[in-house]
RNA sequence: GUGGGCGUAGUCGAGGGGUUAAGACGCCUGGUUGUGGCCCAGGAGAUCGAGGGUUCAAUUCCCUCCGCUCACCCCA
């Protein structure tokens, strides 16, 4: 027997009401904040995220479905979207529209990566990017589509965690200094730590190994390293969320895992405690468009892990979701009863109304067929209706039947 | 890559070194004259994850592997 490979999921009937719902409320969300879909190939080449990204990263390390294809081109299943979005931005020539550019997208990711709750190889993420536009007012509003997408969820509880690590050019500094302050204590780093202390200091911040240590809490803060606009535009930043009154906790600890990320950096928790609780992380990333070769363009965007979402939505006891209606079962006995069986179906189904022809069976398996998969009407035929050109349409909730004429069926249904 | 837990029919789940491995749910059939949900009866469905070892004998004990799962790392 084969199985699904390991990290993947089928996504079973049962499901598709909660994912539906979920799709529905994440995209109206991005609707009402004006942004427009797009979709990026499942694959791209592997140089796209290895500049994006960065070589040093996790993701890029461990975790790429990578690939030569036949005509000898590397290939990598996407394993995230701000890098696949920003190549479409610079291949269709998106400055020349009205910036910022504002897109989202919904679709499937791909790491290897071991497998646990909330945490699998091929995933789903809703994502947005705003392209185009440095000002903090946008900062503003893809946080507040990330939490007004909580909202329209009905997810409670989520705590929004700020932070941010200033431009490109503020980096050195903050680096020497996170450096400085370690590396008295790297006799106590462990070796991921360690390697961590040369190639991405960043990350020391939220390692979970030192996080009990004494010299984590005075720690540098990246928010004391910010050069003049970065300063300006971060106190815009939080003067609007405070203006409206949108709660948020600043988490000097908060670095991304993403080398393109500057100035402000946000992620989405639940209150509970957990692994991989983060339903949506994003940040400003206003290098990346010039690291592709573009002329310099800022963007900011997020991303939320909809299994995550769902996981959550479970867990708050979400059930319902958007269930498509059974449909109409047409019952039958006879031969020819069953032949005009399925050109009633036909026509409903040209007009739009869901049917099916019961399984050939004993009426009374038909029957028990109809109710098993919650259909509210059959409509039955057999030798006595097709003598009379009728059929009897029986209401399953009232076990009410009445006779109607074939030719007015649709009719009849609709009341 | 590392560590913990688990692996008996589609699902849940009892059991035990030795002739036919419980039960429940689900599925199928029937309970007469063409009709569901309840009830009753019957039926199909398990090489007890795989391989090896111990033993006269293992699904039950031991080892290895595989799978699932949770956690670490990291991330959505």
């Amino acid at each position: 027997m084969y199985q699904a490979p390991r990290g993947t999921a089928d996504i079973l009937p049962e499901d598709q009401p909660l994912w539906s719902f979920t799709a529905a409320a994440v995209t109206q969300a991005a609707y009402v904040h004006g942004y427009r879909r797009i979709d990026t190939p499942i694959f791209e080449e592997t140089g796209l995220f290895l500049r994006t990204v960065g070589e040093e990263t996790d993701i890029v390390q461990k975790e790429m479905y990578s690939f030569d294809d036949r005509g000898g081109t590397n290939i990598t299943l996407r394993p995230e979207g701000t890098a696949a979005v920003s190549r479409a931005y610079l291949e269709s020539s998106m400055h020349n529209q009205a910036q910022p550019v504002r897109l989202f997208y919904l679709c499937p990711m791909f790491r290897y990566d071991r497998p646990q709750a909330g945490r699998f190889r091929q995933f789903h993420q809703f994502g947005v990017e705003a392209i185009g536009d440095t000002n903090a007012a946008v900062d503003l509003e893809v946080i507040q589509l990330a939490m007004d997408t909580m909202r329209r969820l009905g997810l409670g509880g989520m705590k929004l965690l700020l932070n941010n690590i200033g431009d490109a050019a503020d980096r050195p500094r903050f680096i020497e200094a996170l450096q400085e302050h370690f590396r008295p204590h790297i006799s106590h780093l462990g070796k991921d730590d360690r390697r961590r202390f040369d190639t991405s200091p960043l990350r020391l911040l939220d390692s979970k190994e030192l996080s009990a240590e004494s010299f984590m809490y005075d720690a540098p803060k990246s928010t004391d390293f910010l050069g003049g606009e970065a300063q300006a535009h971060w106190d815009e930043l939080l003067a609007y969320l405070n203006d409206l009154q949108v709660p948020y906790v600043i988490d000097n600890k908060l670095v991304r895992g993403l080398d393109y990320y500057t100035r402000t950096v946000f992620e989405v928790h639940p209150d509970r405690e957990g692994a991989q609780s983060a339903v949506c992380a994003g940040g400003r990333y206003d290098g990346l468009i010039e690291q592709l070769g573009g002329k310099p363009t800022p963007g900011i965007g997020f991303a939320a892990g909809i299994e995550r979402l769902i996981l959550n939505l479970r867990e708050q006891g979400a059930t319902a979701g958007i269930v498509p209606p059974a449909p109409i079962v047409i019952a039958y006995s006879g031969t020819k009863a069953k032949a005009k069986a399925a050109g009633i179906a036909t026509e409903l189904r040209a007009a739009d109304v869901a049917a099916v022809l019961a399984p050939e069976r004993s009426m009374k398996a038909q029957m028990r067929y109809a109710s098993s998969i919650g259909a509210r009407t059959v409509i039955l035929l057999g030798p006595k209706e097709l003598e009379n050109g009728v059929a009897t349409v029986r209401d399953m909730e009232t076990a009410e039947q009445k006779e109607e004429p074939q030719t007015r069926l649709l009719e009849s249904l609709s009341n």
